[in-house]
DNA sequence: CGTACTTTTGAATCGCATCAAATCTGGTGG
DNA sequence: CCACCAGATTTGATGCGATTCAAAAGTACG
């Protein structure tokens, strides 16, 4: 995760992949639609999106290096949407090339470690967002992906609020509170400093 | 994770498995020790807890029927308790065991379905829990979990407020509104069937 | 048959969502 | 290079829905 996702590729996977490259706004596929290959996003943004009944979107997964909808490369059909939210370039690999890859030992290795530790991150957020208030869910985020309590915020505060499961309003308001309070420090692009434990 | 999830073992991991008895309130596995085996609870029920800093108790996962942490076999140290609620029958594999068998080409390809299968479930939980209102977090478990519009509820209504990530009592009213509102029947043995799609 | 836990309802409170609007910023095209 | 535009950032006012605290009734299990 923290590595470019692509490395645990094995070369010959790398060698029958596509690369793509897709401009904001562009459908990487569409909910419905059957999975035809894995992709991995290289740089640009992409996000998996799912509209709610009352019309709400839903951001589920947000892909800015790594793979799109990995846990979905066996089912029939997407159950969402894949937007291109900055302009991208996506390697695109054959399902069926990818499926047969994984009957080498060391990448269907690699391969239990990146969905493992995609399972945990994701286990952390539900318990991120199991937190009732919002400064409890920025604290849990410091704790949880601040490297030596320097947060390196990788997105717009925007995306870090829906990350968190609320309004923009609410996350600039909350760390308002929380800077003045002297809980956090704010530094120049986009990085932030707990002060306690 | 419908059918018995230990069922994807292999015959010789699951001749070196031991078979625990733990009753109620007995601790699996502690925060911080190291995972030395792969638990896969057969009854009874498991719960992965982590305690905030507020001390309130967090519920990571819960597990009636299936593995438990994971993906938190390669790692160096549990980062929550595993607490049995339910007096529990659990299978348990040596780690080392349980990683030779992954050489094995069916037995990797299942596993990797499994943890796929997991990653899925969890995903599908982080976006219920961006859900804003009680009422749209019960019909989106209804619509994910329901078997043709009638759900069978494996757990008490307390249980599934937590999972909700709704106090009981939130859950509890929500749930007369939506009785009184007709969106809802309920049925003995905590089962519930929706009336539109 | 008692005890622990779930289920259920009530009242008061609080935090976040919502709506509104102004300012700032980065990037685009003329 | 500057004007312009879309999106991010920031602040304010208001209301709703969930939490919290409290308490009673139901239920399962040893």
């Amino acid at each position: 995760m923290r590595l470019d996702a692509h490395s645990i590729l094995p070369p010959e996977l790398r060698a029958c992949a596509t690369e793509l490259q897709l401009s904001k706004g562009a459908l990487l596929f569409a909910q419905g639609s059957k999975p035809k290959a894995m992709y991995c996003v290289r740089s640009g943004e992409d996000r998996l999106i799912r509209t709610a009944v009352n019309g709400a979107e839903i951001v589920l997964q947000r892909a800015t290096s790594g793979f799109v909808a990995e846990a979905s490369l066996d089912h029939a059909a997407y159950h969402c949407d894949a937007v291109v939210v900055k302009t991208a370039t996506i390697l695109s690999v054959p399902r069926s090339r990818f499926q047969r890859a994984l009957s080498d030992a060391a990448f269907r290795e690699a391969w239990i470690g990146y969905v493992n530790a995609q399972l945990r991150h994701s286990r952390l957020q539900c318990e991120r967002l199991l937190l009732r208030t919002a400064r409890e869910r920025v604290l849990h985020f410091m704790e949880t992906e601040a490297r030596g309590r320097v947060l390196k915020l990788g997105m717009t505060k925007k995306a870090w609020a829906a990350e968190l499961g609320l309004t923009h309003e609410a996350l600039y308001r909350t760390l308002r509170s929380m800077l003045e309070a002297g809980e956090l420090a704010e530094r120049p692009s986009g990085c932030f400093r707990m002060k306690s434990v």
